[in-house]
DNA sequence: TGCAAAATCGAACAATTGTTTGAATCGTTC
DNA sequence: GAACGATTCAAACAATTGTTCGATTTTGCA
């Protein structure tokens, strides 16, 4: 019952073509595939989850999966839509809202990195959208090493990373077009390969855990992850007093 | 005949207890397998390289895997220790005498992380150790999903990588050890998927060549990738002043 | 209640995986 | 040149993969 609904509200856009099972204890098929393959996805990645391992979690015959959806890479492509698609929606009506309004002067930086990473933290503190494993999950879609996982989140958020990439560019104008884009790739893998390791998940709770509201603990997290991005990104190369530094390190080699 | 060179100088520990072929024309098995191995494994990474596909680029018999190496990940490990145990011996033997030497009091942070990648970049200029294909390699390596390398690496280069941490500590003693943690992973992760898209290692020549000699071009690439991953270790958190500008984008959502 | 569509089921499919087998071949040594 | 160990080879192995089939059951509506 309390299973039934909360399974359920994770897919809400499936729910309304499903018909409502009369018998209480039975789950809709679709609903259940769906979580366990969010669930095993998160652990084992694309190509190491199997439709087996899939059906078995999930309680349901292993054609069920072709019966409901095709395929497998069909099934994984609405799973990770139905995820980030409202992720990435968010995302980019807060850099409208933020460019509309005008961005601090002195931390235009750090604003467009709470812009990408504000609308992952709400989610996750929502249950109904995955709540603690919503980061994990995130983490490890963009760690996924198979190339049908690649090619659909590249052609689907193409769009959006660009806005943010144009945004960052404006910010940071005495940076090289390569060398911003070097540093963002940085950044970006940073952060899924961070979010896909449990323990570093743990220490950004662990920072939150202090605070009072919601608004306050993703405040702590910003402030947290926001300079240590930003200082990346603003670092400025070719001082030549780190140039002796790193000739000292090259005398020994 | 230059070809076979090439190929048996990858490796050249196991030449001493190979038999020299006397038909000029035909190259070691052994070599030739792990030789297709390693290029496979740049690709496509653990997993999706089949012992069928490394057979074939080859050029051998599909049960030569099993003949000569026992099974796929005992020859997938001594592919990848061949490569790394003198990576880390010579990051390890860098770090000791820096130690030794002591670091510059204001460039510590610099100084590590030059001695961290300098090894790794010497050893890409060696066409025998794989040339402008290792970094691609090591960036396969530490980013390969496989519960099996991933093991294989924490367990064999564990105790080299303790070493930097308290290094990186005491460099950083205003930074909290979970805090000091999460920023060298982040630093880790970064590097390595990095420099496995084709891309950032494109970029990476690309700053080098600019350069004269060896040294020159070592000092380049430091100098670029230095101030990006110490502006990040040495950011501040909680100033106020970012925190009021985090906050005007959280009043939009 | 009866009927047609939807859904579930067990079983098998073809393809791929790593591994093993036994015979054939090669290379060296006596 | 015979003999013996090392190597190569084609073939098959068992296990796993995604997918499909036809029969059976369940469901919603008349």
């Amino acid at each position: 019952m309390g299973f039934d609904m909360q399974l359920a509200s994770h897919f809400p856009a499936l729910k309304i073509r499903e018909r409502e099972p009369r018998n209480e204890g039975r789950v809709a098929t679709k609903t259940r595939i769906l979580a366990a393959t969010e669930k095993l996805f998160v652990i084992h990645g694309f190509d190491a989850t199997s439709l087996r391992a899939i059906t078995t979690e999930a309680g349901v015959n292993l054609a069920a999966v072709n019966y409901h959806f095709g395929s497998k890479e069909e099934l994984f492509a609405l799973v990770l839509t139905n995820r980030l698609d409202s992720l990435n929606l968010e995302r980019v009506r807060l850099l409208d809202a933020l460019e509309a309004k005008g961005f601090d002067a002195e931390h235009t930086v750090e604003q467009l990195i709470a812009t990408m990473f504000l609308p992952a933290l709400q989610l996750a503190r929502n249950p109904e959208r995955g709540g603690d494993d919503f980061l994990k999950f995130l983490g490890r879609a963009y760690a996924d090493p198979s190339p049908f996982v690649r090619e659909l989140l590249a052609d689907r958020y193409a769009a959006q990373d660009t806005r943010f990439v144009q945004a960052f560019a404006k910010a940071l104008p005495e940076l090289a077009a390569q060398d911003l884009s070097m540093r963002l790739h940085f950044m970006l893998d940073a952060i899924s390969s961070t979010l896909a390791s449990e323990d570093a998940r743990k220490l950004m709770s662990a920072l939150a855990a202090t605070s009072k509201d919601a608004v306050e603990e993703d405040a702590a997290v910003l402030a947290h992850l926001g300079p240590v991005l930003a200082g990346s990104l603003r670092a400025k190369v070719n001082q030549s007093s780190q140039q002796r530094a790193i000739r000292a390190v090259l005398a020994f080699a």
